[in-house]
DNA sequence: TCAATAAATCGACAGGTGTCGCGTAAGCAT
DNA sequence: ATGCTTACGCGACACCTGTCGATTTATTGA
């Protein structure tokens, strides 16, 4: 109970925001260290020694920051991914430009992070994005005072793993349409999803 | 290229089927020795040596069968959850009886195997459960002789992805619904996935 | 039955992982 | 400026991982 508490607070960062300078300082360099790192190989071939060492920083520091290299690759992931949405605007005013827009930045980013060297979305991101997307539809049904015949928790999740999978699926096809299309597909098939909720 | 074919032959296992019975006595023993040690501690904290022990068989034959023992949770997972599926025999004549079927299934088998003690259910489980729910969508969408509009194999990955988000999402509730209405909420949200493929 | 084939065992290896205690130095508050 | 707090560096630890070559044991087909 308490130690899963604590591995909360860790991954999740900003429990208390980290006001530190020596602490942001760290985790931006350990972040900008993967990320180079990626350019180059495979994140499985990637130690945490090395990580460590492109950062410039000892690695029983980086154990100071996460508990592993998954949970760095999973906080760099979901701040990208909400700085991607955020810089996009996205207002929730009209449901249906927001459902496409959020479908599009899900494609977008994943195009964007695992490009042309690794050829599989992993794991790890399903942790960073998914719930990324959760909020978002959970911010979008606050808007509507909804009257929920299943749960409108519920019904963000369905949809979120739904618009992920569907968007990993894409990212997989070797002839691939274009996001914007992929964007138009998803909506298609999401937002009967989210309107199930309706009595 | 080709050591991601050899990775699949090992991993799926039932390429050639393996007849030989020291073959099938081994993986026999490793599963049982997994199922036997996952009551006892988390899968986290199990190593290959312990799996190798519990089965009385050496560690280098742990890896004669299994990259890791990821690939060996992900087998057994797969065959328990076909064979739960297989047991309850799931006629594909009428569509709606198999959609509710399938999500009753997976509601059943995640509750099933991560019973008391694991509390979360693990990522290597959706690389077993969730291709295993695209090919049930996979058969029954060769009845229909569909014209898709979207692409059924899409819609097949979109509706298993929110089927399985959805069902681990209410094994994580606490004060949970039963089984049999989850399926039901299921069906009713994924329903209209697999319907927007008509033109 | 016997030889060919292939699985299982054994010991050992070069790495990687996660954690510790202890010392140094950077940040913060009074 | 001064002392308290805390991040960071360092070295070392026990353990786990994946792989190898050499050997023994079981299975199968002729």
């Amino acid at each position: 109970m308490l130690e899963g508490a604590m591995a909360q607070v860790i991954q999740s960062d900003t429990a208390v925001e980290a006001t530190d300078p020596r602490i942001l300082r760290s985790r931006r360099m350990l972040m900008d260290a993967l990320i180079k790192l990626l350019n180059e190989k495979e994140f499985e071939d990637i130690s945490v020694q090395e990580i460590a060492d492109a950062a410039t920083l000892n690695r029983a520091t980086f154990y100071l920051h996460y508990p592993d290299k998954n949970a760095l690759l999973q906080a760099m992931t979901a701040a990208r991914f909400r700085e991607l949405i955020a810089r996009r605007g996205l207002s929730f005013t009209d449901c249906d430009g927001a459902l496409r827009a959020i479908a599009l930045g899900v494609c977008d980013y994943l195009s964007e992070t695992t490009g042309c060297p690794s050829q599989l979305t992993k794991m790890p991101l399903e942790g960073s994005i998914i719930p990324a997307v959760e909020g978002m539809f959970r911010e979008g049904a606050s808007k509507h005072e909804a009257r929920p015949a299943v749960d409108s928790e519920m019904l963000g999740t369905a949809a979120a793993w739904a618009m992920f999978g569907a968007a990993r699926r894409w990212l997989q096809t070797p002839g691939r349409v274009s996001a914007e299309e992929m964007a138009g597909q998803i909506e298609a098939m999401v937002k009967p999803i989210l309107m199930s909720g309706a009595v």
